[in-house]
RNA sequence: GCGCUCGUAGCUCAGUUGGAUAGAGCAUCAGCUUGCGGAGCUGAGGGUCGUAGGUUCAAGUCCUACCGAGCGCACCA
């Protein structure tokens, strides 16, 4: 249990006892004050003053004054209807400890301990570019897996490639018809395969004899006999080898690969399981589960001409990933224009008797001022795009300020600035609301950015650095100012944070508390100095620097963002 | 038509699960460096929280209806 936590807990029984036996309030039932003067915990007495048929302001004044202060506690307040809490000093000594001998775990926890949860994310089409809205899934992805791993669950993250949709088959048809003889550079390999999809997907818009040709490639595909299947390897290899330097690129988790080529037989198996006993029925040719009573239409699974959709598949990655894991929850990183896939899914799996708790962490799309992205028309924002012209742009405002640093620190440096403001980018905004991808906001390294959380942290490394006492106060006397109150408040509900974040799978918690964090101390810097500060202050104000660096390091971890010494 | 999501300052977003006087960033304007890093800090202006009802001691938050935007709803993934 983290300082904080063990506080609250002190007051609540401080409360129960002023209260008497017959009331036991919760952690909900105390709260944070609007304003930092009113008290660092504040318990509103509403429903006492219900239960009591008396005034909560009277209740508040009773309460107050039956209540023994000392230790963490230093004073308690009536302030009309409210009894408020003061910390002292004694508290942010606690906090501050618990941040220098914890280190790098401070913020954890072992809620997780006993349970394990599957995280799919990384679903990338093959043939297909890669654009801002893949980094969305990526991005958050990847930082849920390490915040639920910070509360110790044993977390098993995968990656499902579509290497066998429609779309492959449009790829290796456009290449047959329009490019068979063109020799393609390695480096071009991807954009090509996306040059063609796009091309393929609008000429043959009215084409149904192409349509067709295209369908009977599919075929092919699906049972992996047949003419195109050589280049359907051949392609196929270009876009996962693509994949895999770039997951490496991104540093993404991945335990195990899955590939929906690979789950054909598992899954005319199924789909034949489900025939015999009724739960799939026939119609208009077509296969599908019926799921109108639970008002999520119709899941369809096989076409009429016999070939798989991506639904059935899905129910097949279900068992495969049950047999080879077994994991007690699976959380699938979907785009929200999938919710009612998923919902079929889970309903069509829990017909089949399969048991496991299953839920969809769903967030909205990235798209640009002109609307939605999509890769049929070639409107994307390229994740290559975005890279490159944010390090190039962090290149140039690092070399501003250290002409004199040699290439390679440059380049280090440049390249943690850009991956950071991509990242804080994509992680901050809350997953229900979509990101409307600006390039002059991706672009900007001021405010609620990235860089600025750098930044902060790498003025705390300098002040490190010329302090040059390795020395950590074990005291917490002298920061008495509102904005090293503030700020030593702040590092305390860190954990709390941090397990709102993974119970709800908004890392963007997790975002919003660091920019806060970073503000709060920016501001404590600004007005106080450290260094020069009086003896034992001083210690203490470093102490307060070095536990504010080391929670920003430990959330930017999680956020997937690299912190730097200098910049 | 049915379903899901969203609507808070000019723009982009928070708002700790119903609590005290609705907060940030960007943009605009005015300041701060012979003091630890100005990618920073301080201040100002800017709000009928989409609209109308309801629930209650208390509503940006919950309920209902409506308005607006986006997405989904049988052979795409």
């Amino acid at each position: 249990m983290s300082v904080a936590q063990e506080a609250k807990q002190h007051i609540l029984q401080l409360i129960k006892t002023a209260v008497g036996k017959e009331y036991t309030p919760s952690m909900d039932d105390v709260m944070r004050p609007p304003k930092d003067d009113m008290g660092d915990i504040a318990f509103p007495c509403f429903d006492l003053a219900r239960a009591r048929k008396q005034s909560p302001q009277e209740i508040a004044i009773e309460l107050s004054a039956n209540m023994e202060v000392g230790g963490w506690i230093k004073q308690v307040k009536a302030q009309g209807p409210y009894v408020n809490f003061y910390y002292s000093p004694l508290f942010a000594q606690a906090v501050l400890q618990e941040i220098s001998e914890k280190r790098e775990k401070y913020g954890t926890s072992n809620v997780g301990a006993q349970k394990s949860i599957m995280v799919e994310y990384a679903q990338p089409n093959t043939h297909k570019a890669i654009h801002v809205g893949h980094v969305r899934n990526f991005l958050v992805g990847q930082a849920l897996v390490q915040v639920l791993r910070a509360q110790r669950y044993h977390v098993i993250p995968v990656s499902y490639i579509n290497d066998l949709g429609s779309h492959v088959a449009k790829v290796v048809w456009g290449i047959k018809k329009w490019h068979q003889k063109e020799e393609i550079i390695k480096e071009d390999r991807v954009a090509f395969l996306a040059r063609v999809y796009a091309e393929v997907s609008q000429k043959i818009e009215a084409d149904e004899g192409a349509k067709q040709e295209i369908a009977k490639i599919f075929q092919e595909l699906e049972s992996l006999k047949g003419p195109s299947v050589a280049l359907w390897k051949k392609t196929r290899k270009w876009s996962v080898d693509y994949f895999k330097a770039l997951f490496k690129e991104l540093g993404l988790p991945i335990d195990a690969w899955y590939f929906e080529s690979d789950l054909v037989v598992d899954t005319k198996n199924i789909v034949e399981d489900l025939i015999k006993k009724g739960i799939a029925i026939h119609s208009d040719g077509a296969w599908l589960v019926d799921l109108q009573s639970e008002k999520l239409g119709v899941n369809l699974l096989v076409r009429s001409d016999g070939t798989l959709l991506y639904n059935a598949k899905d129910l097949a990655l279900a068992f495969r990933k049950e047999e080879e894991y077994h994991p007690m929850q699976s959380l699938y990183v979907i785009d929200a224009r999938q919710s009612l896939a998923m919902q079929q899914l889970f309903s069509t799996l829990k017909r089949m008797g399969f048991e496991k708790e299953l839920a969809h962490v769903s967030y909205e799309f990235v798209t640009t001022k002109e609307g939605a992205m999509a890769s049929r028309t070639g409107n994307v924002i390229l994740y290559e795009e975005l890279r490159d012209r944010l390090t190039v742009m962090a290149k140039e405002e690092t070399k501003k300020r250290h002409p004199d640093w040699e290439e390679k620190k440059l380049k280090k440096t440049a390249r943690a600035i850009a991956f950071s403001a991509m990242r804080f980018s994509m992680l901050r905004q809350d997953l229900e609301k979509k990101i409307v991808f600006d390039f002059d906001e991706a672009l900007a390294f001021e405010g609620c950015t990235g860089p600025y959380l750098l930044y902060t942290y790498a003025r705390i490394q300098s002040l490190k650095k010329k302090a040059k006492t390795s020395k950590v106060s074990l005291s917490a006397d002298h920061l008495n100012h509102p904005l090293e109150h503030a700020l030593w408040m702040s590092l305390a509900s860190y954990p709390e944070v941090l397990f709102a974040a993974s119970q709800e799978h908004q890392v963007s918690f997790i975002a919003h508390y660091l920019f806060d964090l970073s503000q709060k101390f920016s501001a404590f810097y600004n007005e106080l100095s450290v260094l020069q500060a009086p003896g034992g202050t001083r210690e203490e104000r470093l102490a307060l620097a070095q536990a504010t660096g080391q929670v920003l390091q430990n959330g930017l971890t999680l956020l997937g963002i690299e912190t730097i010494p200098s910049m």
